[in-house]
DNA sequence: GCCGTTTTCGGCCCGACTGTTTTCAGTCG
């Protein structure tokens, strides 16, 4: 089940289209848009508020808080309904092919009637766009091209293959001669959990040579323009790329241009028009006389416009602008904060590694203390069993014994206070031996209280039975919070991007149990989960709940996808306090107690 | 239709590229 708030933000782009198509005033579709974007993000549920709480969202003032009020109220907007009666919804659908905007589609159905992708193919291959006024033999192939592009590619892909391939055009380029910057900037460098294409941006007095090495690389399929200032290539894997290329001294003003987002940037545009300037990918001018001020680095512009300088996670138009204004931005959580992965697996169940192999790479990679987190024998293809488990943990404690070097298991030693990372290749990891449980139907896991009073920490999450009904999951992932030793719900939506929904679950309620519990949520930094997401980080956030960032590894080289985590948490505005395992190990621990200590004074 | 250091009306972000135009409209990001 969608959220209302984005339930009403579909409803509304789609009435913001539907002007756009029928010819209405551009300012009226963009207010429309606007106020979309403001309630896709709103943290209130909008289906609970009247008029007047409506019209505290930005973009909301009286006419679209009464149409919201009436969605709600009847079902419907007369406003919407009068225009999806003039335009098929397959209209709007042929703006959704590359090269084809609302006015052409306007033409195509007002003129031939054609109101789905496949009609106006066939129009194509018929020819009965020849005598279209604006429609020429390029037009027609450009259709027909992005009509396959729509078709072949209606997905975007994950943050993780476009991040492998920026980082290589990025390192080719910057080996071109001449090239003095080279960077990724777009959707990429912001985190966004899928990415539709890759921006690449370089400084360099002459573009030629670097926009020709571009349209060069191995894997170009497709050159889509090719100017002085941008090219686009289309490439084997899918994916489509632009270069810009800036001269040096517009490099800060560029990057912030391209990075986006595209809400972001009216904000900030926005706020240059009021001071009488003018922001462009060239530099912050003088409105009146032209004049450059400032251009070479990202903070001198955020700086001109009375700002700090903005984290490109922020960039949402989420309020980072007017957090920025006074002064509070939040100071984020960054990769170098993480000081363990608390979500990991070996081979003893379905990860690919040793026991060894990963704690050596966890080490490798600087962490203060490390987590083991099998699957226990819920999933029983996973044949875990009371003996196998209890074996993984002699060996986790002779581990752990071995590297601690100083201070043994206990000991205060560590790397408790403020050391954490820092470089030093691992020196003092502590080993911490736990358990990935299964979340079943009714919200039990896997062991008695008993069995699991022996773990140092246990991630509990949901692995089948998704489409329970949205009061018997929430009720199950409750229960789960209220369960003294599960410490952190594992990828609490389950979701796989692309491939399966997230549950239909009230997260407001789990995020309160969590809160209540004392029970960490899980952002998942795996690449196809991503969970929680952004929105949902920023909804629990309000909550108070704590957070985990764990890659869920099930190799060695998947303990790197911590870096997606840290992206996620940051587009969810999180702090170093809020996440647990950038916490000293004895406050973790302290967090890792739960109602453990309770239930043995009661005992 | 919304908003306000231009506040109850007047103005809404900017530039590159393409294609169909012979001076510019449409689309995209």
């Amino acid at each position: 089940m969608t959220r209302s708030n984005d339930e009403v933000a579909e409803l509304l782009r789609e009435y913001a289209d539907l002007i756009s198509i029928t010819g209405g005033e551009a300012y009226k579709a963009r207010v429309y848009e606007k106020a979309a974007r403001s309630i896709g993000g709103y943290h209130a549920d909008v289906s609970t508020l009247d008029v007047k709480g409506l019209r505290e969202i930005p973009n909301v003032g009286k006419s679209i808080a009464e149409k919201i009020v009436e969605y709600f109220r009847s079902g419907s907007v007369p406003a919407v309904e009068a225009l999806r009666a003039k335009i098929p919804a397959g209209v709007r659908r042929l703006t959704a092919i590359p090269t084809l905007g609302p006015t052409k589609a306007c033409v195509l159905y007002e003129e031939l009637g054609i109101s789905s992708v496949e009609e106006l193919a066939d129009a194509i291959h018929e020819e009965r766009l020849r005598d279209l006024k604006g429609f020429g033999p390029k037009t027609e192939e450009n259709i027909l091209h992005g009509i396959e592009l729509l078709q072949a590619s209606e997905e975007r892909v994950l943050l993780d293959t476009a991040m492998d391939l920026a980082d290589d055009i990025v390192t080719e380029l910057s080996g071109v001669t001449g090239c003095l910057r080279c960077t990724h900037a777009g959707s990429l460098r912001r985190f966004r959990e899928t990415i539709g294409d890759i921006d690449v941006l370089a400084a360099a007095g002459t573009s030629a040579p670097l926009m020709r090495a571009f349209t060069e690389l191995p894997y170009v399929s497709e050159v889509i323009v090719h100017g002085g200032k941008k090219t686009s290539i289309r490439t084997t894997r899918g994916l489509s790329a632009d270069l810009r290329v800036v001269p040096p001294d517009s490099w800060g003003a560029a990057l912030q241009y391209f990075t986006g987002s595209k809400a972001h940037n009216i904000r900030t545009r926005e706020l240059a028009v009021h001071q009488k300037l003018k922001l462009s990918e060239y530099g912050l001018f003088d409105t009146e006389t032209e004049e450059k001020i400032v251009s070479e680095t990202e903070e001198e512009v955020y700086a001109r416009l009375g700002l700090p300088w903005i984290p490109p996670t922020l960039r949402e138009d989420r309020g980072e602008i007017e957090a920025g204004l006074h002064d509070e931005l939040p100071d984020l959580v960054e990769e170098e904060d993480i000081r363990g992965d608390l979500h990991t697996h070996t081979d003893l169940t379905d990860g690919l590694a040793p026991l060894e192999e990963m704690v050596a790479a966890a080490a490798e990679r600087g962490y203060a203390y490390y987590a083991i987190t099998d699957h226990g024998p819920d999933l029983a293809m996973q044949r875990m069993t009371d003996e196998r488990m209890l074996a993984q943990r002699d060996r986790v404690r002779e581990l752990d014994g071995a590297l601690g070097g100083k201070g043994g298991k206990d000991g205060k030693g560590g790397k408790g206070g403020k050391g954490g990372r820092g470089g030093k290749v691992g020196t003092g990891m502590r080993l911490l031996h736990g358990v990935e449980l299964n979340i079943d139907t009714h919200g039990e896991v896997d062991w008695p209280e008993e069995f699991l009073a022996g773990f140092d920490l246990c991630v509990a999450s949901v692995h089948s039975h998704f489409n329970q009904g949205r009061e018997a999951l929430t009720r199950r992932i409750v229960r789960a919070c209220e369960n003294p030793y599960v410490n952190i719900i594992g990828h609490p939506t389950t979701r796989i991007i692309g491939k399966r929904p997230p549950v239909d679950a009230d997260l407001d309620e789990i995020f309160a149990a969590c809160a209540r519990t004392g029970t960490a949520l899980e952002i998942n930094g795996h690449p196809a989960r991503l969970d929680l997401r952004d929105e949902d980080i920023l909804r629990a956030r309000r909550h108070g709940v704590k957070f985990a960032i764990d890659s869920d590894a099930h190799s060695v080289l998947h303990l790197a996808n911590m870096r997606y985590g840290v992206g996620m948490a940051q587009r969810g505005w999180l702090t170093k306090d809020d996440v647990i395992n950038t916490w000293p190990r004895t406050r973790l621990q302290g967090f890792l107690r739960k109602g453990r200590s309770s239930r043995k004074s009661r005992g």
